[in-house]
DNA sequence: CATGAATGAGTATTCATTCAT
DNA sequence: TATGAATGAATACTCATTCAT
């Protein structure tokens, strides 16, 4: 026995922490596999091995259970992004990177996309923790006008307000694993991303178009 | 004795589809409100003023009364676009049109896209009648075709594959409603359709950034 | 048109009986197939091809309504016997008679024995109109009570107490008719009588071992 | 701490085995009071001073109650009459003390001639589990034959076929327990048991009249 | 700490019966 | 008199949560 060994059951301090997390995996899944109200907490004992009870220690109600489910994923997805971005250097790669990781998260991920289903329907009064996060997050919106202003300035970006460029972006996104996941067409996530960057970066319309189109807005 | 009256009570033609409607419209408020499982018959009932029992003499389950709701609220969604586009004649403005109603239906509504996600969230092994929709209608698909080849052959629109920009315009508009209804921002629907448009049209890049990333593509 | 005819509408005095027949035939074989419960009204209105509410005009109660059916039924079962009584003379050929009326009744109608469980099981208050029946009829008690002793008298019977000899074969029948509806167990009509008589009039006991009971049993 | 005991509530092995005897009891007279559709979960529960939760933790649906509750009853009328037939030699003593216990078995337990007739009344698909009980038993149906070829050898019964005799006796008794019950007449189980004994063994004719009807069927 | 037996609130659905026409 | 639309009482079953051990 070491010298350092106390008597007695050793406390682990990370057990605790792991095996939150594996509940929190295995809800995933279930959740999402089964809806909020039929995913049912003895299940989720049963295929974790442990007691019905021991889930009620960790997360007193099922509720805070998806709420922590939930934010783990954002979290993992956040991390991601983050990852990506941080990995260039360019601003144009940054959104680049920052939008694939994004695509790719929801790809491998598809039950993440259920969960926020799940939380609006089930959980209407609480706003999403998807929009939530972002919303609370000053430190990445000043980042991203960052980018933008930058691209603007070396004359890469036309002079679009940075609120609407990522309002639109992030409607485009977030319609975008919606709707992979919600109609059932399998698309592959780098045709789906040459597309979105096509049309975002480039816009519909010809120079043709966009100069006669100038002209009648703004005929001064 | 009239000689076209039968015995017993007459029967009022109409009031079949009248009280159907009437049912269903506040089936929608109700569903969209308490979502779908917490949605109370009962409550439903009260609120019509009929008895339980009737409801069911309607719709004999709730999930085909769920069904008919949304299947309601989606055909009331195609006609507004329908008839915004037959409106006008341009193709670009047919295009402009639907984009316009799409938002407008979903803005005066906002129930519906709490219906969209009640169905996906209960009823999953279902597909969405959303993408339903859209997947069993080849007329669509094709006056859809004609116009995006129209505006590519007069020099309008860039070469843009058709499905690519039914799939991108559509991700963005679907994302748009769930994230405006989702987010709580309240955000005026003409400018969202202003930036939406100006993006979508013209692309974030500028023409000079576009040269040259053309260059780097397509060395040649 | 005939001098008796009187204007207006004829009043057809039987249709009320006829109607009233067809309603209770119908309601027989739906009762049997689907038990009390579960029987439904308007089914029932639909095989007949009239309305509910009509229905409920001739039988004021779904309760009544049964109880009417099984009356008729009985009522049937009755004649039948009687009948086959009444074609023969000889005391014993009456006795049989009767039994193969009684078995052949329900050998055509099965459905009958699903309707005596049913008001066993649906009604346990009244008494069941089958044995209510028996009870109230002094006359058939006192003819029964006449062919036995008849029988006796004439040394064709031993002198079993009449209403021992009536309550066993009695009871032999209801078995009998119980067994063959619930046992599943196809048996022809004509054996089982045969094997019935057999026992009933014979007995298992051959004489020797009858004699010898007969020592142990009254010694002296 | 000790080296068995392991971590959580310990488990009571009989705690389950005695509970589940506990309602089947009180299942048993509360369907045979209120029928199967009138008996109502939650007055089980209340009689048991249990909640209706655990009801259905130990019978998943009110009909695998009612299952367990006849089959329950039938376990017992099976082992009263193995246990008196047990306790004598003789063949025909044997018969006896089936019939006795068998008929004693329903005069002390009446409410399960009730069970009887509603499995039937609700359950029509399924086979009544007294007559699966009965076809499904090879065993006992080879000492019925083993005690009938006895009593035959040993010239103490006539030469009656087993199954015939079996079938025979078997429907006397299932119409005199039905019997017994529905036609509400109170008959003492002695007297009932000697007046079947007399007919069944003695049979009805006297020997006089048998010879005679001997010679008319077989002339010769 | 872990267990799992017990709880009990909550709800869709059926169908005999009524009654306006 | 016949019709059939409307009624509403009545009830099995689930599952998150508790708590004795």
């Amino acid at each position: 026995m070491s010298a350092t060994r106390k008597p007695g059951r050793p406390v682990d301090p990370d057990l605790h922490e792991r095996r939150r997390k594996q509940i929190l995996d295995v809800a995933a899944s279930l959740f999402a596999e089964n809806g909020y109200a039929n995913a049912d907490t003895q299940k989720l004992a049963d295929e974790l091995g442990i007691s019905k009870g021991t889930v009620f220690r960790y997360f007193p109600t099922k509720r805070e259970l998806f709420a922590a489910t939930i934010e783990r994923a954002l979290e993992q997805l956040q991390h991601d992004v983050d990852a990506a971005v941080d990995l260039v250097d360019d601003p144009l790669a940054k959104i680049f990177a920052a939008i694939t990781a994004y695509l790719r998260y929801f790809d491998r991920r598809p039950e993440v996309v259920e969960l926020m289903i799940l939380e609006r329907a089930e959980f209407k009064d609480r706003k999403s923790s998807y929009f939530d996060r972002h919303d609370k997050c000053d430190e990445k919106d000043e980042r991203w006008r960052l980018i933008m202003a930058t691209l603007v300035a070396d004359g890469r970006f036309r002079a679009v307000p940075a609120e609407r460029a990522r309002s639109v972006l992030g409607d485009l996104l977030y319609g975008t694993i919606f709707s992979n996941h919600m109609s059932g067409r399998p698309r592959s996530l780098e045709e789906q991303a040459e597309g979105l960057f096509d049309i975002i970066f480039n816009g519909l319309l010809t120079e043709a178009e966009r100069a006669r189109r100038a002209d009648v807005d703004q005929p001064e």
